[in-house]
DNA sequence: TTGTATGCGTTATCAC
DNA sequence: GTGATAACGCATACAA
């Protein structure tokens, strides 16, 4: 494994449309009408362009298309970042419905910088439609892209003016979930994640503690607000599982953060299930692995990629769709103890 | 959660060079000079560009910019898909990097399709260059887009020509992970991965029959093809543990598909690390959450991606850099039973 | 210091 | 059928 040093070779310059027109003894206007299937040419000069673009391995500019006011055949998706498995099934429902429309799919990660909408706009130029999730960008940034001529998909946040919105069923699922650890005699619950962070998480708090309410029981009144990853579940559940008076059950907010409590109550020497009742959120297959498996919610990330795409293209088609929730089913496992 | 039916907001027509100009009652070489920051301009007139376009929210479009020749402050980078936690950290490097450079990220899959290449080409068209990762593109896809004036590094695979590549140590760590578990006694070993499907884990397989020849053992000559996901590797452990004969130690060629035999292990009732041995590759927090714990070997993975970033910088700036290979270290924990 | 004119690679509207 | 030519939004060499 070397470098070979610092002989540079010649970029033989890209062909444009000209030289394949050139090269086929025809004008650019005849090279565009190949291109676009216009049968308005004649079937020789038709297989001389061909031929030439071929041999100059010419591909037209989807620059210069879209600066013309062409569509892109392609669409954007905006996320946070791209971390943990739940945007990665998101993007890969998305792109399986939209490679079956023979769109290209450009991802960008915004990593929380506060010059994301500026990002979302670039990205807007060279596609021809986005997909906006969470804690991306503002509903105003949202707003002003719709207004530039992008439409828009929102996900996994609430709709904003006629923006339709993909989300899953959050709230109803939380307290469902909550419920069935309160009916199995838990009298101490904690809730494992941060509210803040995105829509989803929020809705998932919102139903927990309502569940609480519905039972006539008091929801603490705070979460235990960890990151994202399953470290930070793992410090916080170290400290939470170790305190006085601990929790006999968690209802985490992702199965990632379910993770970090395993490993914590292990290295406790507490035995999940039995000391402790656990709950995840997403169905990650790693719950499956875990011991005992991991009592979590499903929710269906692929379709709502998928979905997302869906709509996409009717607004690109010129459609006006509806905004979409689509329902999580609950998991039980052992990890709850039940 | 609803639609608000047909009523189209009318978009209102994108600003253009022109616009400001015209507004600030100047030409667009002007307005240009200033977007510029160069100091060819009376500070009057700057000011009344600069508020023109501010109350226009004028942006320059990248796309016209880069037609003209310059460069887009955008590069790309060419996964064949998103999933699993080691490519989005491979990007997550990446981004880092490349945020820190003012640069924005692309992101393209390819999922394995033919119009790999096509695709790559088209993106290249919106970005100053391109990182390109094992199974998206064939080497001669690479010389032609090289050849065409995208710099490119090549990610987990080979050099190519001059083509710098970002890599790391497999071979090697694969026989040292393997000459671990001969010399604490197994005799049955079987290697869990497909070797076709990338460049690395191709290497992780020579490592693990190196090792076997080194010890003076005879390697199996096939190893247990999985593809990469748990699942996969879930439904392959089922049969491989409950043969006759069963491997008294596996040797997984990723985390995630050591995750699957951990699955498979307790629901035929054997204990990890008592009656088979397990490792994994990248040091997947996941391993941690196990029980009991797994040995794996750790990759470096955001530097790898930081580091295909710095390189694409220093190519784009008109470098030639050289191709990097960084170290991987084992990291012993319980599965493997030593 | 500022304006004019041209190129970048397409598509599309005219003529011929 | 085919060929000029004007957009599209920007940068820039050259004039003024």
């Amino acid at each position: 494994v070397h470098g070979t040093g610092r002989e540079t070779r010649v970029p033989s310059t890209r062909p444009s449309i000209y030289t394949v027109a050139e090269r086929a003894g025809v004008s650019i206007a005849t090279v565009s009408r190949v291109l676009a299937e216009s049968d308005r040419v004649a079937p020789a000069t038709r297989q001389r362009v061909l031929t030439a673009a071929d041999e100059l391995g010419w591909r037209p500019s989807r620059l210069a298309r879209r600066l013309a006011g062409e569509p892109t055949q392609a669409v954007g998706v905006v996320f946070p970042d791209l971390v943990g498995r739940y945007i990665a099934e998101v993007v890969l429902g998305f792109e399986r419905e939209a490679i079956a429309a023979d769109l290209s799919v450009l991802v960008l990660g915004t990593h929380g910088r506060p010059t994301a909408e500026r990002l979302a706009t670039d990205l807007a130029d060279h596609v021809d439609g986005l997909v906006v999730m969470d804690r991306t960008i503002t509903d105003d940034a949202a707003r002003r892209l719709e207004d530039r001529g992008t439409p828009l998909v929102l996900f996994a946040r609430p709709q904003v003016d006629e923006i339709p919105a993909v989300r899953s069923e959050n709230r109803r699922a939380a307290a469902e979930l909550t419920a069935h650890l309160l009916e199995h005699g838990h009298d101490r619950l904690a809730f494992l994640g941060d509210p803040d962070a995105a829509p989803d998480l929020s809705e998932r708090w919102l139903g927990f503690r309502a569940a609480h309410r519905a039972a006539g029981r008091r929801p603490p009144n705070k979460p235990v607000r960890a990151g994202f990853s399953q470290d930070d579940a793992y410090a916080a559940a170290l400290t939470l599982l170790d305190g006085r008076r601990p929790p006999t059950a968690v209802v985490c907010a992702t199965d990632e953060l379910a993770a970090g409590v395993y490993g914590a109550a292990r290295d406790l020497g507490l035995v999940v299930g039995r000391d402790v009742a656990l709950t995840g959120w997403d169905d990650h297959p790693l719950g499956r692995a875990l011991t005992p498996a991991l009592t979590t919610m499903h929710q269906p990330i692929r379709e709502l990629g998928a979905l997302a795409a869906s709509l996409l293209c009717m607004r690109i088609a010129g459609d006006a769709p509806r905004s979409e929730t689509l329902p999580s089913e609950p998991v039980i496992r052992r990890s709850c103890g039940c």
